[in-house]
DNA sequence: CGCCAAACTTGCCGCCTGTGCAAGTTTTCC
DNA sequence: GGAAAACTTGCACAGGCGGCAAGTTTGGCG
């Protein structure tokens, strides 16, 4: 006798309990040793899971690390998913953000403790780039598909808007982190939203 | 009797030299074979010296291919470096970036051969975001020095300008390396700037 | 239930990378 | 001309990535 709602069945739940896990396990272990003095062999111990089970679910220490950061970032992109089909791209881009970052009153200090550690390690920034890479691509091709295919040809346009709206809600994070108590981050990050999106109005 | 001129100095000259090769090295290997079947031993042995070496040069593979790429954006930031102090900050990266691209005709046709090989590879697209990242901090930093500091107490107004401004070039390269017969990379790059500089004018 | 196929985990192995170290070689400079 | 500094090289070692095959778990079906 089953629920009716469609479970995702015993075999995703692990999988995605084991995912998390791993996630979980290279954060702490990132907080307390720091993210270049640990070895995925540590992580997968902690986890309770082989060296080899690790590399199934994650290419490197870094994509384990970003999980969370990339996760959050798809929550964003359903919301502009589901935002209407004829709002002017631009402004679904910042309601969409307005929505995420603007409804909880801050971000969880804890987030923004792990955040920080990350920003200081330059081995990490280019994975951090590469989630941002990966997402601009995604915001792009939503953007594309409200642009009438009339009205952006080339696609520039399209690809300038995602490009322009990632970057503004970057720098802002950039900003805050050095100075949290002045400010709550969707302050900064809307009024860079504004400044940026003059050219998009 | 040497030439008043302030030589490099042997020294000098052949370091110069063997980073050149390395990377020429990595070039030709990655076209020939793909860029991810290749190793650091090839790419070594091409240039004529040991792998040990190749790492006193270079961090790894992504760094020797796209050492071109860097050094072209070195050349911008000097020009942006050059602009007189008192234009305003828009202005002189839009400025130097003209100076640049609008001078030479067009892009090299082997370049464009070689950066379109670079984007289709996920795995040199880390690398290239992390070449931006650097230019980005490095731009901030100058327009910072060029907005007066009353005009900026946060610093996320210069850090967008930076980020918009290499963002703009970003996308109306990738946009014109799909069709790049339509019209010259600076054609579409300055429109891209125009659009995106609306807010900074 | 019982059983099979598909999916997942694990250990093993090999190749590649990045880096410290020490010995050998070249360039610089006095 | 010779000492000092800079550079190259081979060696060794820890670590990472990924293929493969054997073992284990899950899902589905009669």
């Amino acid at each position: 006798m089953s629920v009716p709602t469609t479970e995702p069945g015993l075999r995703e739940r692990k999988k995605a309990a084991t995912r998390l896990a791993l996630h979980e396990a290279a954060l702490r272990l990132a907080l307390e040793h720091g993210p270049d003095r640990i070895t995925v062999e540590a992580i997968a111990d902690e986890a309770g899971v082989s060296r080899r089970t690790f590399s199934n679910y994650f290419a490197n220490k870094e994509e384990a690390l970003f999980y969370g950061q990339h996760q959050r970032m798809r929550q964003v992109l359903e919301i502009i998913r589901a935002r209407p089909r004829d709002e002017p791209p631009w402004h679904a881009l910042t309601a969409a953000a307005a929505e995420f970052y603007g409804a909880s009153g801050d971000l969880d200090p804890e987030w923004t403790a792990r955040t920080r550690l990350m920003r200081r390690h330059p081995s990490l920034a280019a994975a951090q780039m590469q989630t941002f890479a990966a997402m601009e691509r995604e915001i792009g091709a939503e953007v594309t598909a409200r642009l009438g295919p009339g009205e952006d040809p080339t696609g520039v346009r399209a690809k300038l808007l995602a490009a322009t709206f990632l970057a503004a809600l970057r720098v802002a994070l950039t900003a805050w982190l050095e100075h949290p108590a002045d400010s709550t981050y969707w302050e900064v990050a809307s009024e860079a939203l504004a400044e940026a999106g003059r050219g998009f109005a």
